[in-house]
DNA sequence: TTCCAGGTCGTTT
DNA sequence: AAACGACATGGA
């Protein structure tokens, strides 16, 4: 395994987060599926250990994890109030992944209404229905897929309701298309993503965060909006429009890092 | 059995 | 603009 020095950095904090869905934790370590590639991962204090299934380079590992970011000043910028300094200390080291956007916007579109670990179960049939296999280390992995089936074959990954907005949103943006969001000011990007099927503020939220560097975007789930209700405003029934002005601006250009926190923390 | 899950959609006030 | 029920599926 090739090594990497790290600092501020929690590996078991990041992948567990619930950012990422395909994760698995065996044999005292970490097996990673990065779309075409198995990344077996293992970190100890300061040195994170790693090997994959392609070659890489550590700078796809400091990319993917975000570690050229200055960590600290982030930290320092969302630390606001005693709450979020809790928050902070419970998952300190967590960093936000770099996710591919294509793989991000579907599985935040089989997230609606649905759990974590029924995200994972959908997101894992359908890489293995439309994945190609990959096998490392004496174990067989899925990619995920690059193009997905009709509707029906979607539903047959037990989407539901799901494979209906997905199929749609999926015929009216590409790849490209989605990279190119990366380009625009952030409420622009927020409402073309909102335009597709399946795809509301939550979702499009996460996949600003998660894929394409918008570190501004505070999504609101059913969690944060409780957790923000309690903590933030007295326990009172606030619209998601309210908490989500008053996340950017309370928090700041970093507001993602302090709803990963809060995610986190959300049983406070 | 009933309830809930990292929401969104279409319809109705 | 805001409120409300429906929506597939699986786990607890």
């Amino acid at each position: 395994m090739q090594k990497i020095k790290v600092k501020n950095f929690s590996l078991k904090h990041t992948l567990e987060s619930g950012q990422v869905f395909r994760v698995e934790f065996y044999d005292e370590h970490y097996y990673f599926i990065v779309g075409d590639k198995v990344l077996k991962l293992k970190q100890e204090k300061n040195i994170l250990y790693f090997s994959c299934s392609k070659k890489i380079s550590k700078s796809f590992i400091r990319n993917l994890f975000g570690l050229e970011e200055n960590y600290k000043a982030i930290i320092k910028s969302i630390n606001k109030d005693k709450f979020i300094s809790s928050a902070i200390k419970k998952s300190y080291g967590i960093r936000i992944i770099r996710q591919d956007p294509f793989e991000c916007l579907v599985s935040y579109i089989c997230s609606s209404n649905s759990s974590v670990k029924g995200v994972k179960r959908q997101v894992d049939n359908l890489s293995r229905r439309f994945g190609k296999k990959i096998l490392f280390d004496g174990k067989m992995f899925w990619s995920f897929p690059e193009n997905l089936g009709n509707i029906k074959e979607l539903k047959s990954c037990g989407l539901g309701f799901r494979a209906n907005y997905l199929h749609q949103a999926v015929s009216d943006i590409d790849r490209k298309g989605l990279v190119s969001l990366g380009k625009m000011p952030y409420e622009e990007a927020r409402t073309e993503l909102i335009r597709l099927k399946g795809i509301g503020p939550k979702v499009a939220d996460c996949v600003l965060l998660y894929s394409l560097d918008f570190m501004q975007s505070f999504p609101i789930d059913r969690w944060i909006k409780r957790t923000m209700q309690k903590n933030y405003f007295c326990s009172k029934t606030i619209s998601n429009r309210i908490i989500e002005d008053f996340a950017r601006n309370y928090f700041g250009c970093y507001a993602g890092y302090a709803q990963i926190f809060l995610y986190q923390f959300r049983k406070f």
